[in-house]
DNA sequence: CAATGGGCTCAGAATTCGCG
DNA sequence: CGCGAATTCTGAGCCCATTG
C-alpha cells in the first residue's frame, strides 16, 4: 500500500515549505500566463478542461466507464489526435481503472490505464485528472518539470516523465504512476498554502489550478526573454538597439554577472542545436545519443568543473570531454551546461573565482 | 593586486554570391 | 560555369570582470 498524503506530507513538510516560499509569489503569474492548446489563453483553456470534465462525468455516472467518444476528445485536446483503441478495450479498461480511483487509489488507477498499449502516464493522467480537477492534476513531462527544483538530497521529488521536449527521468515498470500520486501530493499542498494567502485564494481554487500554473512555469523557462530585459551591455555587443529579437529560445550562459552571454537554442526530437556569437550563426548538434552518454560519463562523479575555457583546458570538465570525447570545441561546454540546467538535468554552482561547477541530477 | 576562467575577438579559411 | 568579391564561419589566443 502506498504511502498516505499525511505520511508524505509528514516526511517532507520542511521542504515543501521552503520550496512554496520560493515560487509563491510568482506562481498567479505563472498561472495567467498559461496557454492550452497554443494560442489559447487561460479563461478559454479553463473553459474547454471543464467541459471536457464534464463529459467525463457524465460518461462515469451513465456508464461507470469512459466512452471512445470522450477519451479521444481528451487525447485530441492533449495530442492532436485521436487514438486508434478499440471502443471495448477503452470501456473496459476505464470501468476498473475509475473503480480503483473511487478508492482513492491514483497510482492504481493509473496503472490499469497504462496498460493498454499507447497510453503512458501522459495520457493516463490526462483521463484521470480531467475527471476532477477539484482533486487532480495533470502530469505529464511540462507540469512535472515544473517542480523540477524541487530537490530532496540531491535527488527530485517528483520525477519528470519523458516527453517530445524534456528528457525526463527513466523509471522503470510502473515508476511514474506511483510517482503520479506523489504528484497529487505535492499539488495539493500547494494548493492548501495557495488558500491561506489572500492574493492568491481566490485563483488557486482547485488542484488543477497548480497545475495548470506549473505546466506554464515550464514553458516560460525556454522562452526569450524580452528585448527590454536584455542588460546594456549585451544590447551593445549584440546590436540590438534597434532590433527586436526574432522569435526563438533563447537562453543565458551560467557565467557570474556581466559575463553572461545570451545564446539561442532549438530543442528537438533527436538533439539540442545551439546558435551563438554575434549574428547567431556559430552552430553546434548534439544528438540525443550523444547527450545521453555525456551525462551518463559524468553522472559517476559529484561536482564536476564546467571547464569551457579555450586556451586552459580544465582536465575533467564538461570542456574536457566536448574536446576529446565529441570532437567539439570546449566552448559549447557553456551553452550545453546551461540548457541541461534550465531543463532540470543538471544542477551548477559557483566554486572558487566563481568557477562553474556542474552536477548530474 | 594577482589569479582565474569564461566570453570575445579577429585573422584566415571556407563558402556563397553575383555577374558575364 | 568560372572567377573574383563578399560574406560567413571558425578556433586560437586574448581580454577583462570578478574574487580573495
Amino acid at each position: 500500500m502506498s504511502t498516505s498524503y499525511e505520511d508524505f506530507i509528514n516526511n517532507y513538510r520542511d521542504l515543501l515549505a521552503e520550496y512554496w516560499g520560493k515560487i509563491s509569489s510568482e506562481i498567479l503569474e505563472w498561472k495567467n500566463q498559461y496557454e492550452w492548446p497554443k494560442g489559447i489563453k487561460l479563461e478559454k483553456a479553463i473553459e474547454i478542461r471543464n467541459s471536457l470534465e464534464i463529459s467525463i462525468k457524465k460518461n462515469l455516472n451513465t456508464y461507470n466507464y469512459i466512452t471512445k467518444e470522450v477519451f479521444d476528445q481528451v487525447m485530441v485536446w492533449g495530442f492532436g489526435i485521436p487514438t486508434k483503441i478499440p471502443e471495448r478495450t477503452i470501456n473496459e479498461v476505464t470501468k476498473r481503472a475509475f473503480a480503483e480511483l473511487q478508492s482513492n487509489n491514483i497510482s492504481g488507477c493509473a496503472k490499469i490505464l497504462t496498460e493498454i498499449y499507447g497510453v503512458g502516464i501522459s495520457r493516463a493522467s490526462k483521463i484521470i485528472a480531467l475527471s476532477n480537477q477539484d482533486c487532480l492534476g495533470i502530469y505529464d513531462s511540462r507540469a512535472a518539470h515544473g517542480l523540477f527544483d524541487l530537490v530532496f538530497n540531491d535527488k527530485r521529488l517528483i520525477p519528470i516523465p519523458p516527453g517530445k521536449v524534456i528528457a525526463g527521468d527513466y523509471l522503470p515498470n510502473y515508476g511514474y504512476c506511483e510517482a503520479f500520486q506523489k504528484y497529487i501530493y505535492v499539488l495539493k499542498f500547494l494548493l492548501s498554502k495557495a488558500q491561506k494567502e489572500d492574493g492568491l485564494s481566490n485563483d488557486f481554487k482547485r488542484v488543477a489550478d497548480v497545475e495548470i500554473a506549473l505546466f506554464s512555469r515550464s514553458r516560460s523557462i525556454l522562452k526569450a526573454p524580452k528585448i527590454n530585459q536584455i542588460p546594456e551591455h549585451l544590447r551593445r555587443t549584440r546590436k540590438l538597439n534597434n532590433s527586436t529579437i526574432e522569435e526563438g529560445n533563447y537562453y543565458w550562459t551560467l557565467a557570474v554577472g556581466n559575463k553572461a552571454k545570451l545564446f539561442k537554442a532549438e530543442v528537438m526530437e533527436n538533439g539540442i542545436f545551439i546558435s551563438t556569437g554575434e549574428n547567431y550563426k556559430s552552430n553546434i548538434f548534439l544528438t540525443s545519443l550523444e547527450i545521453k552518454n555525456c551525462l551518463l560519463h559524468f553522472k559517476k562523479y559529484n561536482w564536476f568543473p564546467l571547464g569551457n575555457n579555450i586556451t586552459n583546458l580544465t582536465p575533467g570538465g564538461l570542456g574536457d570531454y566536448f574536446l576529446n570525447t565529441l570532437h567539439k570545441s570546449p566552448k559549447y561546454a557553456g551553452h550545453f551546461a546551461a540548457i541541461w540546467v534550465n531543463q532540470g538535468l543538471l544542477t551548477h554552482r559557483y566554486g572558487n573565482y566563481n568557477r562553474i561547477e556542474l552536477k548530474v541530477l
